[in-house]
DNA sequence: CAGAGGTGGTTTATTATTCGAACCGACGGT
DNA sequence: ACCGTCGGTTCGAATAATAAACCACCTCTG
């Protein structure tokens, strides 16, 4: 692996429940000596995007990245577009929405917005790559992904998430073609067992495939009614995020939201 | 120069004016290998930090800094907790106002507010590290900071951004001592030859000193009643993000503000 | 108080990785 | 057909990254 992954690597080490880290605990966490994990964050440090702060010298994200984030913004305004819609649909089905791009052959997560309805609701906040075949995200896009692309997915490994992850390439291309046909994804355990979600892929200026958009439930509060309600949701947001994208929805797509409504 | 560094100052010629860069010109503006140059956004592609977009498959920035940043503001609710202050700052004076950060040594622009009240306007979108002795913000601080750090600052080269830029470390150090006295600094044109600046200094829990606050103006618009608005703008707007920042202001700089008002 | 085990940071020779010049095929205008 | 440019690739040479040992310091604990 280049030395620039081991480096990006470390920043992904960083996440909502462990904001701070120091030298030595970073290196035992990514299993790089402490001294290349030192000259790293130098170099990391040195251009702002982590920082040291106080006695211990433990490192956190720098300001850099508040720049990066707001350059992507302006040029490429897909979060604050879609924060209000998120957040729309975070609260008509009262659970947790999220949405993510298409990004380098990964799927991101890029935003999500919680629903205040419950005490209980589904975390995502350092979940940020989705595996296309163990989330409903994941199976909706490659679902409506060109042949090739879901071929070449199919084909790498499908590690099991939980017991419910589908594994067998074989199945996992029927359930695809099942997605297709049907403008939605549902998953039921698949990345954390707990966790149940539905999904609706989204579309660029082309009609390509270019993100999902996502609603994930505890699994004992899905119902038929709960479903209806989330998919109806999910239908509407996706249509006006689509929208909002600058992309269109492929007809095919379109008629059988309309049915979701 | 690390291997790291140049992946990072790539992502440093991505800019408000410039946001997509294909891979030719990309290696024409760092100075690095062509080779080398698409390799190091292969590595900042595979974590999401840059994406490829269009037939030219020119680089911009990527979602995964979305997520960083995210993440920092959580944490470190800088930003956010700034925003409002600056805005209002923009409003009163009529003028851009900007924050900055010290950060491993570096003075980084994490905010800026523009005013809607003037055709001509400060632009500061594509700054973002301030040097310390061509700007208001970086004098500021500066003169803050502890004898040590700021002699540290006074042997490095001083190179000038226009001819108004001071150069000599003694005439630096004199105007250091200056600023210290009078709680802010002003800069009349040593970054950019058409702009005058005032600027404060922002503190932190323990008195010491973090980040500048700035106001910059086209040179015209700089009158004797115009800087008295300004100064007393910094200096609310000084002691209200400490306060917001959970930083506590020196009493001789409280003292200081005070007349400013 | 001594020492064990933690911290952040530094140094070393060894080695693996990165580098850059040249090259490739494709595209778009002369 | 030529020219210039584009994104991308190759390969030997050379640079830069590596891992382990070491330091100074701190805080527990027996």
């Amino acid at each position: 692996m280049g030395t620039v992954s081991k480096a990006l690597e470390l920043l992904d080490l960083f996440t909502r429940s462990r904001p701070q880290i120091g030298l030595s605990e970073l290196a035992r966490l990514s299993d790089v000596n402490k001294a290349t994990c030192f000259r790293l964050m130098g170099e990391l440090q040195n251009h702002g995007l982590v920082e040291q702060v106080g006695a211990a010298r433990e490192y956190r994200l720098g300001p850099a990245v508040l720049r990066l984030a707001a350059l992507r913004e302006a040029h490429v305004p897909m979060r604050d577009a879609a924060m209000p819609v998120l957040q729309e649909l975070a609260r008509v089905t009262g659970e947790t929405a999220h949405v993510s791009v298409l990004s380098g052959g990964q799927l991101r997560s890029i935003a999500h917005a919680y629903s205040g309805d419950f005490g209980t609701k589904v975390i995502m906040d350092d979940v940020h790559v989705l595996p296309f075949h163990a989330t409903s995200s994941g199976m909706a896009v490659l679902a409506h992904l060109d042949a090739a692309t879901q071929a070449a997915e199919l084909k790498k490994p499908l590690p099991a998430r939980t017991s419910n992850t589908e594994t067998d390439p074989a199945r996992l291309a029927k359930r695809l073609k099942d997605i297709a046909a049907r403008g939605y994804a549902e998953s039921a355990g698949g990345y954390e067992a707990e966790v149940h979600s539905f999904a609706v892929p989204l579309f660029d200026s082309v009609g390509a495939c270019s993100g999902g958009l996502a609603v994930a439930s505890p699994r004992s509060r899905v119902t038929s009614e709960h479903t209806r309600v989330v998919l109806s949701g999910l239908a509407r947001a996706g249509r006006e995020l689509t929208e909002l994208w600058g992309g269109s929805l492929p007809p095919a797509i379109d008629d059988k939201w309309r049915a979701l409504a």
